[in-house]
This record gives C-alpha cells, structure tokens and sequence, in this order.
RNA sequence: GUGGGCGUAGCUCAGGUGGUUAGAGCGCCAGGUUGUGGCCCUGGAGGUCGCCGGUUCAAGUCCGGUCGCUCACCCCA
C-alpha cells in the first residue's frame, strides 16, 4: 500500500472498473439515445486546449481554475474546463457551410483544478447540446426537453427532477426599471446566486451596500425572486416595452415546453443566473426537487460567443450536464442498475479431449454474434459451471465424450438448470441457443 | 486557499483505560473421487493497522506532522 500510494490516483480523477464503466455506460447511452431521439448529432474536439480559448471567454471563474501549463513548445495550454469554447471555436471554422440550425451534442471528459468535494471532481463527463443558429425561443425550449428527456430516459420523473428557468434579458431590464446602474448588475446577479444556497439573510443588506440598491427596491427584487411568476413580473413591469417583450419570450418557451409534455417539469425562477459571463437570454438549472445536491444540469442562450471567438454571428443555444451530480441522483432514487457480467454461452469440455472441440464450437458462436467463453485450460466438469455461473453465462455446452460420438451436445439453461441435447451440426449452424 | 470529521485485509467493519503470533462477515483461491453451477462443508492466500516522526520497557491504540478521503466555506463546469 505505501509502495502503490506513490503511484496512486491522482486526487479528483476516478477509476473505472467494469462495474463503474458499466454506471458510466448506461448514463452516456441514455444521452446518446435521447440526442439522436431530437436529430442531434455527436461531435468531440481535443482534450488539450490552448489557454487562450478560455481567456476572456467563459468569465474569470473558470480561468482561476483551470488546469493548465506550459507544453513543451512553450504554448500556454488548459485541460478543457467546459465544451463551449470548443464548439465555438470548432463552428467558426465551418458554420457558414452548415444548414441551419445546427444541433450538435456531445459527451466530452472535462477537467478543473480545485479542491473536490461532493459532485464535483477535477474531473467529469458532461453531455453538451448545442442548438446554433436559431435565436427564437423554440430552440431554447428543444435544448431544454432533450436535457430533461435525457433525465427522464434514466428513470427520473417530474416528482424528482425541476428546471428552473430564468431569463438574464428580463433580470436586466428590471434592473433597469429600478434604475440600477449597469455597472451594479454583475453584483447584483452574484447575490442572487448566492440566495439559491442558503443566503437568504444579509441579502437585502448586500444589494444595498455592494450594489447600490434602493433599499426599497432591493426589497421587491428579493420578493419577486421567492415569489415570482410570469404574471406578477407583467403586473409589476409589464408597462415597460423591455419587459413585456422577454415575458412575452418567457410565455412562448414555456408553452413550448408544456406542449412537448414537459410542463410539470418547468418552473419560473428569477434566482437562477448562471455563473458564465457569456450568457445573453433565458437561462435554467435542472435541480432534485429535494435539493440535496447541487445542480444537474445547467444553460442557457449565447448569442455572441460564435463571434467573440472569431466565428459568423450566430445565436446559440445549449446545456451542460455532469455525469458525477447525475449518478449521485440516480443513486440516492435506487435508480442505479446493478452490474452482472454476462455472456451467451460457455462451453464446457468435460475431458480435456473435448477442449479442442469446445474451442471450435465456442469460435463457431462467436463467428455468429454470440458472447461466448471457455475455461483456458482443463478442469473438472464442477469447477467449469461455477466458471460458467460467475460468468453470467445463459447457457451451458456440455461436450461429452458420449454425446459427442454420436454428435450430440448438452445445453443447459443456466437459470432453470433444464438440460436438453442439441445436434452438434445444429449449434455450429446457429441454431440451438436461445437467442440463436 | 480556509476550517471540521475520518483513514485497520479487495469490500463492510470489530479491536474498554497502550501489553504476547491484529480479528469477523462478504469476496477471492484450492478442495469436497468416477461428467454438472447457484446452497452447504473444509482448507488457504491476503494487512509494515495511510505515511513519517515523537512519548514509552511496550502504540492499531497517546502526541505532532504529512498525505488521502469526506463535509462545509470560497466558487461553480
């Protein structure tokens, strides 16, 4: 332990034995098949990333925790903190040759440097979708129902899941109808954010003092975000041009949604406001509705990112949802498939002057499909099943010295223990197994 | 970066006030005769008690440091 402690894992980063590849695999084909479900389709860019891509683009939290340093060339790299930039910087490049709108998605590693704690590691997979080139707000409602059917595909329901959605558009111009000075909303957004984790006291105080607010004026804001609804913000602002046009934004996506069936799992929230710089419209967070931890899933509109990193002006759209927050969730809801190898067949040679035969028979099943294994050398009849059975095996081939002289063989349902003899010349043709 | 909790076999854990070869269950390996698994029985491997140092005749047990894990803060993919 203390030689292997040398060379251990580096703290944040995870293994991934079979079982745990296996909680992996079932999360990522969830999201593959709920993404190719909405006629999306999968895209990757390098891991490695000049640092520059970051810089300036994604906001100054995420550059103090990059992972990075100086290669070998002497270039300034970062591990990929988020896909974004990528898929930036990837679209630049080629948009203008694409139809639009675009949507793309993938599943990208992304790493962060900083100390870990739960949900969060330095390192983590995160299902990216993207809807470019299509600034109505139908696009942020499609983003918003794959991310929620990726969910729902994984067994959770509107009873475990919400996303709350905002808009950093509407958040702004109520600012503005309070007349706080542009140059105050930056601090006016981080205690919002803050409010969502238990900062509820000295809130009021901190709008008033970091950012300048009227007292009274702090006092409505704080009311509308724990108690806000489409209707009240109308009633409250609704006479300002702004305003009533992103309710009316507001209004549309949300019906979007409640058409698509996903009504139950949206709800209004003027809290949420997302930590990147880049976002330029309606924002969300999906959530557990008990709140234990912290957001699954996050996103929202750019509509200028494309450009800023030297790309044709394209609106966009998209999310990002961690795996690590996900399995934790998926968990906690008994949700999480238990892992059990699992093979078609193993055939069993009981005397080592079948094992040939049983190595003929196994590369005839397996030359038709069929997951198919072996003891690697001679064993007893006993022992080969309790290979067979730790296997996962379905069946058992029984080649025997008397069976196999009248071309015959035993297969076995390993779940019933039923034995029934099968043509030798039948199982090599593909017939015999169950499934064959 | 700051603070709290924890750190004994692969896993889950026992190991009053420091005292001979550190234990259990599960798992793993090998057996339980002549060709049949899942139950059961027998045997076995596996731990420098995270690491380093200190106190002591003697430390898994006390003290300090360190690393790791974890929770919270910071911040947020």
């Amino acid at each position: 332990m203390s030689e292997a402690a040398s060379v251990a894992r580096l703290p944040g980063f995870r293994d991934f034995p079979p079982e745990a590849l296996a909680d992996r695999e079932r999360i990522f084909e969830a999201w593959r098949r709920v993404s190719r479900r909405y006629g999306f389709v999968e895209y990757d860019g390098p891991p490695l990333e000049s640092l520059d891509l970051y810089i300036r683009k994604s906001g100054e939290e995420i550059v103090g925790q990059l992972y990075e340093f100086t290669d070998k060339g002497d270039r300034q790299v970062a591990l990929r903190p988020e896909m974004t930039p990528s898929l930036a910087r990837i679209l630049a490049e080629r948009s203008r040759a694409l139809p639009k709108p675009i949507r793309w998605f993938s599943i990208p590693q992304l790493f962060r440097y900083e100390r870990q704690q739960r949900g969060r590691l330095r390192e983590h997979f995160q299902w990216n979708v993207d809807v470019v080139g299509e600034a109505d707000t139908g696009a942020d409602a499609e983003v918003l129902a794959v991310g929620l059917d990726g969910l729902r595909a994984l067994g959770l329901g509107a009873e475990d899941i919400v996303a709350r959605v905002s808009d950093r558009l509407l958040l702004t111009a109520l600012l503005e109808a309070e007349d706080v000075p542009p140059g105050s909303h930056p601090a006016v957004f981080q205690v919002i954010d803050k409010l969502d984790r238990g900062g509820a006291e000295g809130a009021g105080a901190r709008l008033r003092d970091d950012a300048g607010m009227a007292a009274s004026a702090a006092d409505r804001l704080l009311d509308l975000i724990q108690e806000g609804s489409v209707e009240r913000v109308r009633s409250m602002y609704g006479d300002r041009p702004v305003v009533a046009g992103r309710l009316e934004a507001m209004t549309a996506y949300l019906s979007d949604l409640d058409a698509l069936g996903l009504g139950d799992f949206v709800q209004f929230d003027l809290g949420i406001v997302r930590g990147l710089a880049y976002y330029t419209g309606i924002v969300f967070e999906i959530f557990d509705r008990e709140r234990s931890l912290r957001a699954i899933c996050g996103g929202g509109r750019y509509d200028r990112l494309l450009e800023l990193v030297g790309g044709e002006p394209l609106p966009a759209v998209g999310f990002g949802m961690g795996d690590v927050v996900l399995a934790e969730l998926l968990e906690e809801k008994g949700l999480r498939r238990e892992y059990r190898a699992s093979i078609d067949a193993f055939v069993i040679a009981a005397s080592p002057k079948e094992h040939h035969l049983a190595l003929e028979v196994a590369a005839a099943l397996r030359a038709r499909g069929h997951d198919v294994s072996y003891a690697l050398r001679s064993h007893t009849v006993r022992k080969q099943f309790k290979m067979a059975a730790s296997a996962g095996a379905v069946a058992a081939i029984v080649l025997g010295p008397r069976e196999v002289e009248e071309g015959m063989v035993g297969v076995r349902d390993m779940r019933s223990g039923e034995e029934r003899s099968v043509a030798l010349a039948d199982l090599r043709a593909g017939r015999g197994l169950a499934d064959g």
